[in-house]
DNA sequence: TATTATACTTACCTATAAGTAAGATATGGA
DNA sequence: TCCATATCTTACTTATAGGTAAGTATAATA
């Protein structure tokens, strides 16, 4: 219809909002061409399987990822500002319904995934943990953040915390996740 | 049959299964009868709608909980046995495959949920973090633990850290739950 | 202009889900 | 022994999900 369709894009933007707003499995190919006004067909035209769907965007947050972070990983920088933008980042995907982070939001469904998607899923994950064990690491080093024990366990606690809380702000409100944020930020010794 | 059914109790074992490992919308009846070697109509019988099996799932995780924290919560107690119970039992829970904690398994589907299950699941929440808030309270002014800040947000933020280890376990592996709970406890000024 | 690829729609299929209604069986009292 | 209740099964309904096949319209291209 348009010189190039926008419709691939547009399925991709509402598909990310339902995954993340009702997991994997809690969304349906119809939940998509019903906000578009176009067929289901249409969506299975695009990305014939669910899979399909999934794996393009598991692959554009892993895009975004190393867009945010390449630099960092790279040459150092400041840690601070790092973690700052990951906690700004999450608070207001949640605030715009966006309550399940992408790993969370496969792992209820995470036994049933094909083997592509666990794939992609996973290495999305390490990438993640990776990164923030780079932000724990540097951060402590250059005395912005303090904390005991193993940057990856700190990174992966940091992580998990966000996730479940994220989670569990579903269920208690939204201002548990700022409750967590404040915490979390307590417990690598900076300022409340 | 027997000179009681069994079976309800049977089907509840089956579902805490399924809902943890699964989520609410990871399993049907069918997951069940055929497990039990019932017809679908039997789990019918016992409990009308899904709602109402989830309901009994979640007023017996409450039972539970009570059971185990009435007598702390009444009259103090040791709040590191507390903590390490709460740590043992997760771990456990995970290792059997119910990876997905009760209100977690919620979450997901929790904009779709009816009214009651998700007022049930809310109230499940907060009597968690009222328990682990007390623990909190109880183990720094006893100089058990150490930590900076809230204990209703210390509580809620070590929830949050195990609901979401449990979670990232599904996809990268058990240890990784081990992994937050030794951080957890350095966050709390416990030795590893 | 005829052709070809793109981007859809219409119309279907199959599987599964939740749920219901009516009947069968068995067991324990009155 | 008759009755009532508890515990199921058989057989269905309705809705939805993921997916496919074939046709249609538009736009670029040779």
């Amino acid at each position: 219809m348009g010189r190039i369709s926008d419709t691939r894009e547009q399925i991709m933007d509402r598909a990310a909002e339902l995954l993340m707003s009702r997991g994997f499995n809690g969304f349906s190919y119809r939940d998509i061409s019903s906000h578009l006004g176009v067929k289901n067909a249409a969506i299975h035209y695009h990305f014939p399987a669910k899979t399909d769907l999934a794996l393009a965007l598991v692959d554009e947050y892993r895009r975004i990822l190393r867009k945010g972070t390449s630099e960092f990983m790279a040459y150092g920088g400041s840690a601070l500002e790092q973690l700052e933008g990951f906690f700004v980042f999450t608070t207001k995907q949640c605030h715009i319904g966006r309550c399940i982070c992408p790993f969370g939001a496969f792992s209820v469904d995470y036994s049933e995934l094909p083997d592509d998607l666990r794939d992609a899923t996973q290495s999305f994950m390490e990438e993640s943990i990776k990164w923030l064990t780079r932000v724990m690491e540097v951060g402590r080093s250059e005395g912005q953040f303090s904390y005991e024990g193993d940057p990856r366990a700190k990174a992966i606690t940091v992580l998990a915390a966000l996730q479940g809380a994220r989670q569990m702000a579903r269920i208690h409100g939204i201002e548990l996740l700022n409750d967590v944020v404040t915490q979390v930020r307590q417990d690598l010794g900076l300022a409340a």
